[in-house]
RNA sequence: GCCCCCGUCGUCUAGCGGUUUAGGACACCUGGUUCUCAUCCAGGAGAUCACCGGUUCAAAUCCGGUCGGGGGUACCA
């Protein structure tokens, strides 16, 4: 490829808003691909739209990137050979490359102003044939070229009035478009900046990218980049567009209807390991279907060729089973050292992170968590779920009297579980009932372990003694 | 509307013409372990492979059509 075999990959987000899970998706494979070929990962910010700019946003999305450490090799932030890495320093460049199509015949300036183009547009014979509406206005602006020159303009692409136009996609195989449906898409804005179409071929060829994997959103208007880069006699990078995430309603995964936010997963306390495993397991399974692997055991198998072509639904169910799996995966001192981090805003729950008992609170509680934010509750809630029924209030004092009755130097594991036993006999009632009127809660921690290590006796009894 | 892509349990998927009474995972149900819950273990239910037609001795697997879903149709990416 492109006179090299180093696999160059990229990903090219647009800082439009808090950085999509989608995003994450594309990263993860373009980031495996380039790693198992030994080769380049880049993050090319498209940034050519100023409506939709938000400032942070590119900020953000390399948090992201740093959060499930899929880090890249060239960007704006890490430098590289082929920058800028952001397409609106890029713009002289593009400058450069609108000239030479142009001389190359690969596309005509539009002075078109918007009341004109929409007339032409809406004529009925151009509504349903772009073609007709393209002839009339390469028509008007080549009469008109001479006179217009210092009037602002548009670059836009021609695009052959008839034939097929085919292309290769490696997921999916030949693609087929006619060439008559397919607007002269406009290539460069008014405003100077380029369009994507425009921007991402010359980009991509300019950075030696090899291998092109992005969203099957943009199939529609591969020809168009294909075209371009043939007017340059460019050789084209190998092409991959993959799935879209769905909604549960199968709808495009949205920020409306789902949740598309990498910081919604990160404040709910799932795991970089969690969500990466997970989406590699969207349009792609292991070959000795594992459920669960490392990024590293991932990158070693990955192919984008795989991928197959349908759109997952994106299941948050599965996704917090994985989580709680990566959880209970984790040695101790690992698991802490991410509680800590995910709570580390939270000044009140950190605090409790002092008590003497923190490791062993941790330890009873992995079993029972699927995200982080399960913590919290399972260790440090001490709050009933609710008051007792007077009936429950006499066994509760008959507990208190019986537990009263060990004394606090036999107040150990096995001499409780013996009285709380035979308390469950005499007395008739289930260990789930002595469990809550106990811990005030229907479920959580091992009760006698909490009871002897964590609580102690008087904690116990005084806690039981306020319940009726 | 037009163009493109896609269609195996509710969901993620295996399957690439015969080894398939279509396999695994999540979720669900049952049982076991257990001081509650969870973990763990064992088992169960769940898919006429969207539908119709064709090719073939043989099709979930190949072809065509229909229907369904998604995406695109912007001086957004």
């Amino acid at each position: 490829m492109a006179g090299s075999n180093l696999v160059r990959t990229r990903i090219a987000p647009s800082p439009t808003g808090s950085p999509h899970i989608g995003t994450l998706y594309q990263a993860l494979f373009n980031f495996a691909f380039a790693k198992k070929n030994d080769g380049k990962f880049l993050v090319r910010i498209e940034d050519t739209d100023r409506e939709r700019f938000v400032e942070g946003a590119e900020g953000k999305i390399f948090e992201a990137i740093d959060w499930v450490s899929l880090s890249e090799n060239e960007s704006p932030r890490k430098g590289g050979d082929w920058g800028p890495y952001r397409q609106s320093e890029r713009l002289s460049i593009y400058r450069e490359y609108e000239k030479d199509l142009l001389e190359k015949g690969g596309a005509y300036k539009c002075f078109c102003t918007k009341e004109r183009l929409d007339a032409l547009r809406s004529s009925q014979a151009a509504s349903k044939q772009p073609t007709i509406y393209d002839e009339l206005c390469r028509k008007l602006n080549e009469e008109e070229i001479a006179k217009n020159e210092s009037e602002p303009y548009v670059l836009r692409l021609k695009v052959p009035q008839e034939g097929n136009l085919v292309v290769r996609d490696e997921i999916r195989g030949d693609v087929e478009f006619d060439a008559s449906l397919i607007e002269d898409s406009v290539l460069i804005k008014t405003d100077g900046f380029p369009t994507y179409h425009f921007a991402v071929v010359v980009d991509d060829h300019l950075m030696k990218i090899t291998h092109v994997i992005r969203g099957e959103e943009w199939l529609p208007s591969y020809p168009k980049h294909v075209l371009i880069y043939d007017y340059f006699g460019w050789e084209k990078p190998y092409f991959y567009h993959t799935p879209n995430l769905r909604n549960t309603d199968k709808s495009k995964l949205s920020k409306r209807h789902g949740h598309a936010s990498i910081d919604w997963y990160r404040q709910e306390g799932f795991l970089p390991e969690a969500i990466l495993n997970f989406l590699a397991l969207m349009g792609w399974s292991h070959p000795e279907g594992k459920e669960e692997f490392y990024l590293s055991e991932f990158t070693k198998l990955f192919d984008p060729k795989d991928l197959k072509p349908v759109g997952p639904v994106f299941d948050l169910t599965k996704l917090e089973w994985l989580n709680g799996v990566w959880i209970r995966k984790f040695p101790l001192t690992e698991l802490k050292k991410r509680l800590l981090d995910f709570y580390k805003n939270d000044k009140e729950t950190l605090e409790m992170f002092k008590s003497s008992h923190i490791d062993l609170l941790i330890g009873l509680s992995q079993s029972r968590m699927k995200k982080l934010s399960d913590f919290k509750n399972l260790a440090f809630n001490n709050a009933s779920a609710r008051d007792l029924t007077t009936a429950e209030m006499k066994i509760a004092e008959k507990l208190f009297n019986t537990l009263s009755n060990i004394e606090h130097s036999d107040w150990r594991e096995e001499r409780i579980l013996n009285v709380l036993k035979n308390f469950k006999n005499t007395e008739n009632v289930s260990m789930k009932e002595i469990y809550f009127l106990i811990t005030g809660r229907e479920q959580g921690l091992p009760l006698i372990e909490t009871m002897v290590k964590i609580d102690g006796r008087e904690q116990i009894l005084e806690n039981l003694k306020s319940r009726f």
